[in-house]
DNA sequence: GCAGTGATCATA
DNA sequence: ATGATCACTGCC
């Protein structure tokens, strides 16, 4: 049993999308708001990997939303999807590579929208690094997941990203 | 199955 | 200024 607790770094998140994404399952993700601090495990995430991928928002080039995807990693990304739900990522790769992983899942909330929903995260965290100060981040408790424990299917929501739309990444711990 | 809801971006 | 689109959710 593991009584370390480590903040993810930088340096955790500035390796290909696909890579994250598999590696954060298993992850804290902890919000401090209004003093209180919640801890929930990452168990579904999903990758969009670059200009290329024709379901990642980088794919129409640099606008005022996706500036922060084009920016260093370890750097959240959050947008309103539809009128009301946020969206949470964390921006991955290198700078002037858009790329991120979506959190659509953690701890007993699932889906995109319910999770910022419960942790209270909205635009004010756009841009800002997963950091302690920024109340937002990710840590590793010692969780070990191994590969039989991950499932993989095709994004949510994608249909429009022609043959990209059938990539599997969308990561899943299984229960 | 589909309405709700509003930011974002292209077009003008 | 206008209109289309949208990495969703909840209710029919």
């Amino acid at each position: 049993m593991s009584t370390t607790s480590q903040v993810l770094e930088q340096s955790f998140f500035a390796r290909p999308a696909l890579v994250v994404a598999r590696e954060l399952l298993g992850k804290h993700l902890v919000r401090r708001w209004r003093n209180r601090e919640q801890a929930v495990v990452v168990n579904e995430v999903e990758a969009y990997v670059g200009p290329h991928d024709l379901a990642c928002h980088g794919r129409f080039g640099r606008t005022p939303r996706t500036e922060v995807m084009y920016g260093p990693a370890g750097h959240w990304y959050v947008y309103l999807c539809y009128g009301m739900h946020w969206m949470l990522n964390i921006v991955t790769d290198g700078e002037d590579w858009p790329a991120a992983v979506l959190f659509r899942g953690a701890g007993e909330f699932t889906g995109p929208g319910k999770l910022t929903k419960a942790l209270h995260i909205d635009r004010r965290l756009n841009a800002l690094p997963a950091d302690e100060e920024a109340g937002l981040w990710l840590e590793n408790r010692g969780l070990r997941v191994r590969r039989s424990q991950i499932a993989q299917t095709p994004r949510i929501g994608v249909d429009y990203a022609g043959t990209w739309k059938d990539k599997p990444y969308r990561f899943m711990l299984k229960s």
